[in-house]
RNA sequence: GGAGAGGUGGCAGAGUGGUCGAAUGCGGCGGUCUCGAAAACCGUUAGGCUCGCAAGGGCCUCAUAGGUUCGAAUCCUAUCCUCUCCGCCA
């Protein structure tokens, strides 16, 4: 969520940055009902300090045996006028909230604006993206011949988009896992969580998925004849994890907060049917390791440079070639103000993947769930900056790891990060 | 799933219709004392919205949402959550 005072004052600024996000604004809408509540605010308030007054007049003369009965009267009148004013600014409340919810965030400065991808910038490069000598095979003919997971079972048990792991297949998912985790704890400095992978509505509207991204999700219902959408299940830990802090206050000496975990990730990919959806390219359930940070908003640029660079060791260690992007303001989520993606080289696909995406939200989501931190400069309660990023997204890294690793007899040779982990 | 108890400020914990945004204690902050510290003592210490250049004023918040009332932390209803006991269960 934005600032509502700031959009007050700077709506040039904010209406610049929202066309940018490719949004179309409606902010005189917003600021039009803004004023029309506060008037209508200041009305009931100033009636309810009459009846503050006159409650305190009323309980004087009722000590002292006098009768009340014209001021109560009075005040009996000014309750309903009270109710009016209140249902009046209570239905403007809640358009204001229902504006202020959908409106994205605003884009940083160094973004580059652009409609859509076409705008992202490559700002570094690592490892040469490989070439194989043989017609290298792609994941998936790679992954039938030697077992380690199927489509098919996956549509029969559950639909279409679900792959199910076996044996090496398998042991290689929770190798991953665990390679990733320890990584990010014993070098990078995350606690560890373990989350729960069904949230309810609230948690979703604090990161941001609801309301825009509603239709995504798998709703589940609360109970017996209830309607859907009281939890769902998470598209990513980014939803548990983040919302850990909501509506809590931490420490200034305990920032930043860095928590790391595992969840599964479920998403409906709607209307991406058909396109890149080969193997493992993009399922509706996989495995994910992701990075949250909560950090004082000064820091939060260079905290988000360290996050990326955190997913890009994983990237090293495994000795996958790959790129980051600098994301322009048309392909960013809608929370976000900056963000790099890192996209892994797959030789046979003959495609870049994204593997993972760290985003800056200064605090808009920090906003939403009113996470703050006690500034100890200026005294004041003010909202923590909280950032996220895959460390890594693992059915895309075990396609890329699949692809890159094969050898001309169609065998896989894991990297020596890995070996430990799958002995 | 059944029965009961309960949700009040950073924490503990009073408060059952009217100067209660809320006693008291702890903690925090500032000060006195001290070479310094502890102890003791004194003072101070919630958040949000809104009006105002400011000083300052107003409104709201005692789990949440409604209701009763001139007036609600206090009464009523629903929901959520926590705890105890019983049942079931990986």
């Amino acid at each position: 969520m934005l600032d509502l005072k700031f959009i007050r004052e700077n709506p040039e600024q904010v209406a610049q940055g929202l066309d940018a996000k490719g949004v179309s604004a409606g902010i005189q809408t917003l600021l039009d009902l803004d004023l029309d509540k506060r008037t209508l605010l200041k009305q009931s308030e100033e009636l309810k300090a009459k009846r503050n007054s006159a409650s305190d007049e009323i309980a004087r003369l009722k000590k002292q045996g006098h009768p009340a009965d014209s001021i109560i009267l009075e005040m009996k009148a000014a309750a309903q006028k009270i109710a009016d004013f209140d249902s009046k600014v209570g239905e403007l409340s809640e358009k204001i909230d229902k504006i202020m919810l959908s409106i994205p965030n605003l884009p940083m400065k160094d973004v580059p604006v652009c409609k859509g991808a076409e705008g992202n910038k490559v700002v570094r490069t690592w490892g040469e993206p490989r070439k194989h000598e043989f017609k290298a095979k792609d994941h998936l003919d790679l992954a039938s011949k030697l077992g380690l997971f199927s489509m098919e079972k996956g549509s029969k048990i559950t639909g279409a988009g679900f792959p199910v792991y076996f044996g090496a297949g398998a042991k290689l998912e929770r190798a991953l896992i665990n390679f990733m985790i320890d990584l990010h704890i014993k070098k990078h400095g995350y606690t560890e969580v373990w989350a729960p992978a069904i949230v309810n509505r609230a948690s979703m509207r604090g990161t941001g998925q609801i309301p825009k991204m509603e239709e995504d999700m798998y709703a589940l219902a609360a109970g017996e004849g209830e309607e859907k959408g009281s939890y769902f299940l998470i598209p990513t830990a980014e939803v548990p994890i983040t919302n850990l802090m909501r509506d809590e206050t931490i420490e200034e000496k305990d920032l930043p907060v860095k928590y790391t975990g595992y969840t599964p990730c479920f998403r409906k990919e709607a209307g991406s049917y058909g396109k890149d959806t080969r193997g493992l390219s993009r399922v509706h359930q996989f495995d994910k390791v992701e990075m949250v940070k909560f950090v004082k908003p000064e820091n939060s640029e260079k905290e988000l440079e360290s996050l990326v660079n955190d997913a890009e060791e994983v990237l090293q260690a495994l000795e996958l070639p790959y790129r980051v992007l600098l994301l322009g303001s048309g392909d960013m989520s809608f929370a976000a103000a900056k963000c790099f993606d890192l996209e892994v080289w797959a030789p046979a696909t003959q495609k870049w993947f994204e593997v993972s995406s760290c985003s800056l939200f200064t605090d808009f989501q920090a906003r939403r769930m009113n996470i703050r931190y006690r500034n100890a400069q200026t005294k004041k309660l003010e909202f923590v900056h909280t950032l996220n990023g895959s460390g890594l997204a693992l059915a895309r890294i075990v396609l890329c790891l699949l692809e890159n690793f094969q050898d001309a007899n169609g065998q896989i040779l894991f990297p020596k990060a890995l070996q430990p982990y799958l002995a």
